[in-house]
DNA sequence: TTTATTGTCTTATGCACCTAAGACAATATC
DNA sequence: GATATTGTCTTAGGTGCATAAGACAATAAA
Protein backbone atom coordinates (compact mmCIF):
# COMPACT_ATOMS: atom_id res chain seq x y z
CA UNK A 1 0.00 0.00 0.00
CA UNK A 2 1.02 3.45 -0.50
CA UNK A 3 2.35 5.42 2.77
CA UNK A 4 2.18 8.91 3.32
CA UNK A 5 3.89 10.08 6.64
CA UNK A 6 4.07 13.62 8.20
CA UNK A 7 6.84 14.46 10.39
CA UNK A 8 4.88 16.75 12.03
CA UNK A 9 2.95 13.85 13.94
CA UNK A 10 4.18 11.21 15.85
CA UNK A 11 4.44 8.27 12.80
CA UNK A 12 3.05 5.04 14.80
CA UNK A 13 -0.49 6.75 14.88
CA UNK A 14 -0.62 7.56 11.29
CA UNK A 15 0.62 4.37 10.48
CA UNK A 16 -2.42 3.19 12.45
CA UNK A 17 -4.58 5.16 10.65
CA UNK A 18 -3.46 4.93 7.14
CA UNK A 19 -4.18 0.75 7.56
CA UNK A 20 -7.16 1.18 9.47
CA UNK A 21 -8.70 3.66 6.42
CA UNK A 22 -7.23 0.86 4.34
CA UNK A 23 -9.12 -1.98 5.52
CA UNK A 24 -12.30 0.06 6.15
CA UNK A 25 -12.05 0.82 2.59
CA UNK A 26 -11.80 -2.70 1.61
CA UNK A 27 -8.47 -2.44 0.14
CA UNK A 28 -7.65 -5.61 2.28
CA UNK A 29 -10.57 -7.85 2.77
CA UNK A 30 -11.90 -9.59 5.72
CA UNK A 31 -10.14 -12.93 6.77
CA UNK A 32 -7.09 -11.64 4.48
CA UNK A 33 -3.75 -12.53 5.55
CA UNK A 34 -1.54 -9.61 6.60
CA UNK A 35 2.22 -8.80 5.67
CA UNK A 36 4.40 -9.45 8.58
CA UNK A 37 5.77 -7.05 10.77
CA UNK A 38 9.23 -7.08 9.32
CA UNK A 39 7.94 -6.67 5.74
CA UNK A 40 5.50 -3.82 6.03
CA UNK A 41 8.04 -1.98 8.28
CA UNK A 42 10.08 -1.89 5.47
CA UNK A 43 7.59 -1.35 3.07
CA UNK A 44 6.95 2.00 4.75
CA UNK A 45 10.31 2.65 5.21
CA UNK A 46 10.04 2.66 9.33
CA UNK A 47 11.61 0.95 12.24
CA UNK A 48 9.87 -2.84 12.85
CA UNK A 49 9.37 -1.57 16.43
CA UNK A 50 7.47 1.36 15.09
CA UNK A 51 5.10 -0.84 13.28
CA UNK A 52 5.20 -2.99 15.91
CA UNK A 53 3.44 -0.34 17.91
CA UNK A 54 0.64 0.39 14.91
CA UNK A 55 -0.39 -3.26 14.87
CA UNK A 56 -0.60 -3.64 18.50
CA UNK A 57 -2.85 -0.91 18.23
CA UNK A 58 -5.09 -2.11 15.27
CA UNK A 59 -5.33 -5.29 17.00
CA UNK A 60 -6.96 -3.38 20.10
CA UNK A 61 -9.06 -1.95 17.61
CA UNK A 62 -10.77 -5.58 17.01
CA UNK A 63 -9.55 -5.12 13.01
CA UNK A 64 -6.41 -7.55 13.04
CA UNK A 65 -6.32 -10.72 14.54
CA UNK A 66 -2.83 -12.00 15.77
CA UNK A 67 -1.71 -15.72 15.30
CA UNK A 68 1.93 -15.86 17.31
CA UNK A 69 3.75 -17.74 14.32
CA UNK A 70 1.34 -17.52 11.16
CA UNK A 71 1.35 -13.68 11.21
CA UNK A 72 -1.71 -11.69 11.49
CA UNK A 73 -5.01 -11.65 9.09
CA UNK A 74 -7.73 -9.06 8.89
CA UNK A 75 -10.68 -9.79 10.79
CA UNK A 76 -14.25 -11.17 9.57
CA UNK A 77 -16.35 -9.10 11.59
CA UNK A 78 -18.03 -6.99 8.70
CA UNK A 79 -20.74 -5.24 11.39
CA UNK A 80 -17.02 -4.14 13.12
CA UNK A 81 -15.42 -2.63 9.71
CA UNK A 82 -18.72 -0.73 8.88
CA UNK A 83 -18.89 0.47 12.30
CA UNK A 84 -15.48 2.14 12.35
CA UNK A 85 -16.27 3.38 8.89
CA UNK A 86 -19.27 5.11 9.47
CA UNK A 87 -17.50 6.63 12.94
CA UNK A 88 -14.57 7.51 11.12
CA UNK A 89 -16.33 9.66 7.94
CA UNK A 90 -18.58 11.25 11.04
CA UNK A 91 -15.92 12.52 13.01
CA UNK A 92 -14.15 13.92 9.46
CA UNK A 93 -17.68 15.64 8.71
CA UNK A 94 -17.65 17.02 11.74
CA UNK A 95 -14.17 18.38 12.23
CA UNK A 96 -14.47 19.68 8.65
CA UNK A 97 -17.49 21.85 9.66
CA UNK A 98 -15.73 23.15 12.96
CA UNK A 99 -12.64 24.09 11.16
CA UNK A 100 -14.92 26.02 8.63
CA UNK A 101 -16.71 27.75 11.49
CA UNK A 102 -13.54 28.69 13.21
CA UNK A 103 -12.17 30.53 10.00
CA UNK A 104 -15.91 32.38 10.35
CA UNK A 105 -17.92 30.45 7.87
CA UNK A 106 -21.30 28.89 8.66
CA UNK A 107 -22.12 25.52 8.41
CA UNK A 108 -23.92 26.08 5.03
CA UNK A 109 -21.60 28.17 3.50
CA UNK A 110 -19.11 25.05 4.61
CA UNK A 111 -21.27 22.74 2.88
CA UNK A 112 -21.52 25.19 -0.39
CA UNK A 113 -18.08 25.61 -0.67
CA UNK A 114 -17.23 22.37 -1.02
CA UNK A 115 -20.05 21.81 -3.07
CA UNK A 116 -18.93 23.80 -5.53
CA UNK A 117 -15.30 22.69 -5.40
CA UNK A 118 -16.29 18.97 -6.03
CA UNK A 119 -18.53 20.42 -9.22
CA UNK A 120 -15.72 21.83 -10.63
CA UNK A 121 -13.03 19.18 -10.52
CA UNK A 122 -15.01 15.84 -10.85
CA UNK A 123 -15.13 13.09 -8.33
CA UNK A 124 -11.21 11.39 -9.06
CA UNK A 125 -9.10 14.54 -9.34
CA UNK A 126 -7.07 16.03 -6.90
CA UNK B 1 -9.33 33.65 23.71
CA UNK B 2 -10.12 29.64 24.21
CA UNK B 3 -7.05 27.60 23.64
CA UNK B 4 -7.14 24.09 22.70
CA UNK B 5 -3.96 22.00 22.68
CA UNK B 6 -3.53 18.54 21.55
CA UNK B 7 -0.30 16.66 23.05
CA UNK B 8 0.02 14.50 19.61
CA UNK B 9 1.31 17.52 17.96
CA UNK B 10 4.23 20.03 18.64
CA UNK B 11 2.68 22.90 20.44
CA UNK B 12 3.97 26.16 19.06
CA UNK B 13 2.05 25.21 15.03
CA UNK B 14 -0.83 24.71 17.31
CA UNK B 15 -0.29 28.26 18.93
CA UNK B 16 -0.18 29.71 15.23
CA UNK B 17 -3.02 27.94 14.18
CA UNK B 18 -5.05 28.86 16.48
CA UNK B 19 -4.11 32.58 16.34
CA UNK B 20 -4.12 32.68 12.70
CA UNK B 21 -7.84 31.58 12.90
CA UNK B 22 -8.60 33.69 14.99
CA UNK B 23 -7.13 37.02 13.08
CA UNK B 24 -8.69 35.98 9.67
CA UNK B 25 -12.23 35.25 11.60
CA UNK B 26 -11.90 38.97 12.80
CA UNK B 27 -12.01 37.79 16.55
CA UNK B 28 -8.71 40.67 16.17
CA UNK B 29 -9.32 43.29 13.98
CA UNK B 30 -6.55 44.66 11.56
CA UNK B 31 -4.60 47.07 13.50
CA UNK B 32 -6.16 45.80 16.82
CA UNK B 33 -2.91 45.59 19.70
CA UNK B 34 -1.88 42.47 20.30
CA UNK B 35 -1.00 40.78 24.22
CA UNK B 36 2.56 40.88 25.39
CA UNK B 37 4.27 37.18 24.47
CA UNK B 38 4.33 36.84 28.33
CA UNK B 39 0.59 37.31 29.00
CA UNK B 40 -0.42 34.76 26.33
CA UNK B 41 1.63 32.51 27.07
CA UNK B 42 0.09 32.61 30.42
CA UNK B 43 -3.03 32.27 29.43
CA UNK B 44 -2.64 29.79 27.10
CA UNK B 45 -0.51 27.83 29.94
CA UNK B 46 2.56 27.40 27.77
CA UNK B 47 5.80 28.37 28.08
CA UNK B 48 6.94 31.85 27.10
CA UNK B 49 9.62 30.73 24.76
CA UNK B 50 7.05 28.62 23.12
CA UNK B 51 4.71 31.04 22.27
CA UNK B 52 7.23 33.46 21.44
CA UNK B 53 8.09 30.72 18.44
CA UNK B 54 4.48 31.06 17.27
CA UNK B 55 4.41 34.71 17.63
CA UNK B 56 7.41 34.89 15.03
CA UNK B 57 6.15 32.55 12.91
CA UNK B 58 2.78 35.04 12.69
CA UNK B 59 5.34 37.85 11.88
CA UNK B 60 7.17 35.80 9.07
CA UNK B 61 2.99 35.06 7.73
CA UNK B 62 2.67 38.55 7.79
CA UNK B 63 -0.38 38.70 10.22
CA UNK B 64 1.68 40.49 13.23
CA UNK B 65 3.79 43.52 13.25
CA UNK B 66 6.25 43.56 16.08
CA UNK B 67 7.43 47.32 17.27
CA UNK B 68 10.61 45.86 19.64
CA UNK B 69 9.53 47.69 23.22
CA UNK B 70 5.99 48.50 22.39
CA UNK B 71 4.60 45.36 21.87
CA UNK B 72 2.66 43.46 18.68
CA UNK B 73 -0.37 44.46 16.98
CA UNK B 74 -2.53 42.75 14.40
CA UNK B 75 -1.46 43.76 10.18
CA UNK B 76 -4.12 46.46 8.63
CA UNK B 77 -3.35 44.41 5.02
CA UNK B 78 -7.13 43.33 4.91
CA UNK B 79 -6.30 41.73 1.47
CA UNK B 80 -4.11 39.66 3.08
CA UNK B 81 -5.93 38.96 5.71
CA UNK B 82 -8.86 37.22 3.49
CA UNK B 83 -6.89 35.48 1.04
CA UNK B 84 -4.69 33.49 3.75
CA UNK B 85 -8.93 33.09 5.08
CA UNK B 86 -9.83 31.86 1.58
CA UNK B 87 -6.74 29.39 1.63
CA UNK B 88 -7.24 27.89 4.72
CA UNK B 89 -10.89 27.03 3.87
CA UNK B 90 -9.75 25.75 0.49
CA UNK B 91 -7.22 23.69 1.72
CA UNK B 92 -9.58 22.60 4.45
CA UNK B 93 -12.39 21.52 2.07
CA UNK B 94 -9.75 19.14 0.27
CA UNK B 95 -8.26 17.62 2.88
CA UNK B 96 -11.80 16.94 3.72
CA UNK B 97 -12.77 15.15 0.49
CA UNK B 98 -9.67 13.51 0.41
CA UNK B 99 -10.28 11.42 3.51
CA UNK B 100 -13.53 10.83 2.75
CA UNK B 101 -12.13 9.20 -0.45
CA UNK B 102 -9.29 7.26 1.29
CA UNK B 103 -12.57 5.87 3.71
CA UNK B 104 -14.08 4.66 0.33
CA UNK B 105 -16.71 7.42 0.00
CA UNK B 106 -17.05 9.31 -3.72
CA UNK B 107 -16.72 13.25 -3.22
CA UNK B 108 -20.62 13.85 -3.94
CA UNK B 109 -21.04 11.11 -1.00
CA UNK B 110 -19.05 12.86 1.20
CA UNK B 111 -21.00 16.46 0.42
CA UNK B 112 -23.98 15.01 0.62
CA UNK B 113 -23.14 13.43 3.89
CA UNK B 114 -21.72 16.52 5.33
CA UNK B 115 -25.13 18.56 3.83
CA UNK B 116 -27.45 15.93 5.85
CA UNK B 117 -25.63 16.61 9.36
CA UNK B 118 -25.77 20.85 8.26
CA UNK B 119 -29.62 19.83 8.33
CA UNK B 120 -30.26 17.91 11.11
CA UNK B 121 -28.26 19.60 14.11
CA UNK B 122 -28.64 23.47 13.26
CA UNK B 123 -25.65 26.00 11.99
CA UNK B 124 -24.57 26.31 15.86
CA UNK B 125 -24.84 22.88 17.32
CA UNK B 126 -22.29 20.87 17.36
C1' DT C 1 13.52 -33.75 14.45
C1' DT C 2 15.59 -29.77 12.59
C1' DT C 3 15.15 -25.28 10.65
C1' DA C 4 13.05 -21.02 9.49
C1' DT C 5 9.51 -17.77 10.42
C1' DT C 6 6.96 -14.61 13.30
C1' DG C 7 5.59 -11.74 17.02
C1' DT C 8 7.47 -9.80 20.94
C1' DC C 9 10.68 -7.96 24.46
C1' DT C 10 14.76 -5.51 25.66
C1' DT C 11 18.62 -2.15 25.81
C1' DA C 12 20.97 1.73 23.86
C1' DT C 13 21.44 6.06 21.19
C1' DG C 14 20.06 10.33 19.05
C1' DC C 15 16.90 14.01 18.24
C1' DA C 16 13.20 17.48 18.59
C1' DC C 17 10.26 19.83 21.55
C1' DC C 18 8.74 21.91 25.91
C1' DT C 19 9.84 23.88 30.16
C1' DA C 20 12.43 26.95 33.19
C1' DA C 21 14.70 30.91 34.10
C1' DG C 22 18.30 34.32 33.67
C1' DA C 23 19.99 38.19 30.92
C1' DC C 24 19.98 42.19 27.83
C1' DA C 25 18.91 46.04 24.45
C1' DA C 26 15.46 49.26 23.05
C1' DT C 27 12.15 52.32 24.40
C1' DA C 28 7.71 53.76 26.43
C1' DT C 29 6.37 55.82 30.77
C1' DC C 30 6.80 58.37 34.84
C1' DG D 1 16.98 60.90 34.01
C1' DA D 2 15.19 56.71 36.35
C1' DT D 3 12.20 52.80 35.93
C1' DA D 4 9.37 49.37 33.94
C1' DT D 5 7.95 47.02 29.90
C1' DT D 6 8.73 44.22 25.86
C1' DG D 7 10.79 41.26 22.55
C1' DT D 8 14.59 38.41 22.18
C1' DC D 9 18.61 35.39 23.11
C1' DT D 10 20.80 31.91 25.82
C1' DT D 11 21.76 27.81 28.68
C1' DA D 12 20.07 23.76 31.02
C1' DG D 13 17.20 19.81 31.95
C1' DG D 14 13.50 16.49 31.13
C1' DT D 15 10.53 13.67 28.13
C1' DG D 16 8.75 11.02 24.33
C1' DC D 17 9.54 9.11 19.90
C1' DA D 18 12.22 6.81 16.21
C1' DT D 19 15.98 4.08 15.17
C1' DA D 20 19.02 0.08 15.67
C1' DA D 21 19.82 -4.39 16.72
C1' DG D 22 20.09 -8.42 19.60
C1' DA D 23 17.45 -12.13 21.78
C1' DC D 24 13.80 -15.53 22.64
C1' DA D 25 9.47 -18.44 22.67
C1' DA D 26 6.08 -20.56 19.80
C1' DT D 27 5.16 -22.98 15.88
C1' DA D 28 4.84 -23.67 10.88
C1' DA D 29 7.49 -26.00 7.40
C1' DA D 30 10.95 -29.05 5.75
Amino acid sequence: MEWNLDDSRSIWPQLREQIMRAIVAGEYKPGDAFPTVRDLAQDAGVNRNTMQRAMAELEGDGLLITNRTSGRKVTDDQKLILKIKEELAQKNIENFIDEMQSLGYTAEEAVKMAERVTEKKGVNDK
